[in-house]
RNA sequence: GGAGGGGUACCCAAGCGGUCAACGGGAUCAGACUGUAAAUCUGACGGCUCAGCCUUCGCAGGUUCGAAUCCUGCCCCCUCCA
């Protein structure tokens, strides 16, 4: 467990690509020779964070480079992003003021040291150094590098060649991305395999300024719920980490179980060892589901605090296995329009358990809507004045709806 | 600047004067089966005061008893040539 392979098998563990291969294990030797830690980086963008479990897979990566004893420096790049970044294809970024960026920076503490070591780790700013580089040195740092090599960017050389504009500011961005390492004599980069080319470029120009280069580790972007799209807000197959425990461990519960042994990969802190413990267990007959359980307490004690899993898993376990009603759902007062109370396809919706009365009835029609625990399928329902009373749509949606008596 | 192709519901995509709230697929939701897994089956998938009514097919007009389908103008996208 604690022989130097099994620290670099941790550390590579699910990687998309280091590069050089085996420099990794080279550095760490000479390192742990010289009794000096790694110099671990990775750079986050300035915009203000909402972070899901795919962020948390590079992190992830840096807590088990603190664990093992490295530096690891949390860098904004709010250098670019007070200039405001137009790379991304045509919508240009508005440029952040001092205190956007501040306040983004205190809302990643805020959620990054769920899974950082708060200790070990050095927060920075790259506008503390690019910004006070001179005209001259910026010419400096730009004649270090080659247009030729610029565009062996794919995005670049995609659009060189079908004749779409590119700025020759956009070359900067590599460029200073790589004199962050520079500044900060990184041993190691980490990022997302989008990032491979910024890495690289890092690389180069510590060669140039004479240090030895960085050895670039890029990971993968985790899958979302759907198992198949990267996990995005937008496609809205994410787990946020700052969502209730129910939430995020309902939401595990529903993946798959080729999913899992993905997630287990990216996410868990377990040992290698014990994940293919679990695997060979399953095999041989254990429920998946079970083991689907301890991801999620795993996951939910990491964001909500040590006994939130297992909590979470009872309430799991009473709401759907038991079909009992979970321990807290919105409450919902609604005020009838006439004394014969509020019909049911009404109170459904103001109640927000469908987005319209249409949809009610619908659900209506499929035997979906529950009052107390009780399927309805009559559609002239109405809700009396006076009455209070548990609606269920489908398995998850639930409130507590109590009709208001007329004055 | 010239030639052509296209804009249909969350996405892809049929339809080309009535039987179209609009084929089909995907996504999604619900029901069954389960482990809130996968696979499978069934159904739904614009709105509403829901066995009825109202508003949708890029936008604005027009023709017609009747248009997503025809005409006019406008906007946007793509491909080829210069």
């Amino acid at each position: 467990m604690s022989k130097p392979n099994d620290h670099l098998q941790e550390l590579i563990r699910g990687c998309d690509e280091v590069v050089p291969e085996d420099a990794l294990a080279r550095r760490l030797a000479k390192a742990a020779e010289a009794g000096r830690p790694l110099q671990i980086k990775a750079g986050f963008d300035p915009t203000a964070p909402d972070l899901h479990l795919g962020h948390t897979v590079l992190l992830n990566k840096m807590r088990a480079f603190q664990d093992q004893g490295h530096e690891v420096t949390f860098l904004i790049g709010d250098f670019t992003g007070m200039i405001g970044d137009p790379t991304g294809k045509s919508e240009t970024r508005p440029a952040l003021t001092r205190e956007q960026v501040e306040d983004n920076a205190r809302s990643y503490e805020a959620q990054v040291y769920k899974v950082l070591d708060a200790d070990k780790t050095t927060v920075r700013f790259n506008s503390q150094w690019l910004g006070k580089l001179t005209s001259a040195d910026m010419i400096q740092l730009a004649a270090k590098h080659t247009v030729a090599r610029m565009l062996e960017r794919d995005d670049f050389a995609k659009r060189y060649k079908s004749g779409q504009p590119i700025a020759i500011h956009e070359f900067m961005y590599p460029l200073t991305q790589g004199y962050d390492s520079v500044a900060l004599k990184s041993d190691v980069e980490l990022g997302g395999t989008d990032q491979k080319f910024n890495l690289l470029v890092g690389r180069q120009l510590q060669q140039a300024y004479g240090q030895a280069p960085q050895i670039v580790m890029t990971m993968p972007l985790l899958e979302g719920l759907d198992g198949v799209n990267k996990m995005s807000k937008s496609l809205g197959n994410y787990i946020g980490i700052t969502e209730p425990p129910g939430e995020i461990f309902g939401k595990l519960m529903k993946i798959s179980d080729e999913l899992m042994w993905r997630y287990f990969e990216l996410l868990s802190f377990r040992p290698l060892a014990e994940i293919d413990a679990l695997k060979a267990a399953v095999a041989e007959g254990r429920n998946p589901r079970d083991v689907k359980f301890e991801l999620g307490r795993e996951l939910v004690d990491r964001f909500h605090g040590l006994g939130t899993g297992q909590a979470a898993q009872d309430a799991f376990v009473a709401q759907f296995q038991q079909g009992g009603l979970p321990d807290d759902m919105p409450e919902v007062a609604l005020t009838p329009a006439d004394a014969a109370g509020v019909p049911l396809a009404n109170a459904l919706k103001d109640a927000g358990l469908v987005a319209s009365t249409s949809e009610a009835f619908r659900m209506l029609k499929q035997g979906a809507v529950k009052l107390d625990q009780h399927r309805v399928e009559d559609k002239s329902l109405c809700l009396v004045p006076g009455s209070e009373q548990v609606a269920q749509v489908g398995k998850r949606r639930f409130a507590r709806i109590s009709i208001v008596v007329a004055p």
